[in-house]
DNA sequence: AGGAACTATATTCCTAGGAATGTAATTCCC
DNA sequence: GGGAATTACATTCCTAGGAATATAGTTCCT
């Protein structure tokens, strides 16, 4: 095994990793703010918003991997839109738990099948299924190491 | 083959695609940005100018998938530094070749082994040397996929 | 119970990138 | 060969996110 060709390999295998994943996000983002006045990071927000209970500014970010201020002022946008509700947090008030308004819900919903047809054009046609299961094992352990060492978190 | 269990699945791979790229991306950047000064972007300009002859602009901007206008101004960055330098194009004058300076061209190899540390950290060292082989082959197939359609990338 | 440390969020200031526009150089095509 | 499109880049204005800081609420001692 050979070292120095290792390392080629992993820079290239880094910049198609970030250049697909740069070209997914605005092609999916496209498609969800011409079609439903959304932003690729508004429906990841939203998306994330539904599906847990009790969500706090803070299980946004570290989700989101940027820092709790810019998530706060993504809420801002989220909440002037209508699209969401802060609500007081019963059990500790310095924080507010996160909800869809019936609004956002339906927004959510529409835009749900339009990122997911980019999804199958995108991701899911190049690729036989085996390569797109191995694609999602090997994705889902690398997210999962570095989010178990708390890796690549911003510092705010 | 059930279709409504194949978009969830993708949904999720797309989430983890875009967890691990943030995660991966910071934790390189932030390693660059200590021990070098240099942000991953300009890091990515760096490696690009010095691996193509005769690099313009709009070539980085392409390879980056980011518009010309943000690609103009980051290489003003990168001029004020003292790392690159636009000569005149001798076959077109509205545009210029971009080259490293020797600064530029010394800064580049001290951060090289930075970041080839870092990814051998976060990307090759979780994973077999089999499922590695995989990632890099459907990472570059995918991405040729969107270049070659000229999807993804950004209007101005 | 009362202060020190910590937590959760908000806010301020700064930088980087997108969208739209401006401008000079070049190509097209009749 | 001369005006119309096109190309390559620069510039302006606007928005989103990072870093640092502020503030209020909470926990932890003792």
């Amino acid at each position: 095994m050979n070292l120095e060709l290792d390392v080629t390999d992993l820079t290239q295998v880094f910049m198609d990793l970030v250049r697909y994943e740069t070209r997914l996000y605005n092609a999916a983002g496209e498609r969800l703010r011409a079609e439903h006045g959304l932003t690729m990071g508004q429906f990841e927000f939203l998306r994330i918003i539904d599906s847990r209970d009790g969500c706090r500014v803070n299980d946004l970010a570290e989700e989101a991997a940027i820092t709790v201020g810019a998530t706060s002022k993504a809420v801002d946008r989220l909440e002037a839109a209508g699209w969401v509700v802060r609500r007081p947090n019963p059990s500790n008030r310095r924080s507010s738990l996160l909800e869809l308004t019936p609004e956002g819900g339906r927004l959510l919903a529409a835009a749900t099948p339009t990122f997911e047809d980019g999804l199958r054009h995108w991701l899911a046609e190049p690729l036989t299924a085996d390569s797109l299961e191995q694609l999602a094992s090997t994705l889902n352990l690398l997210r999962k190491t570095m989010e178990d060492a708390s890796a690549g978190t911003p510092a705010g």
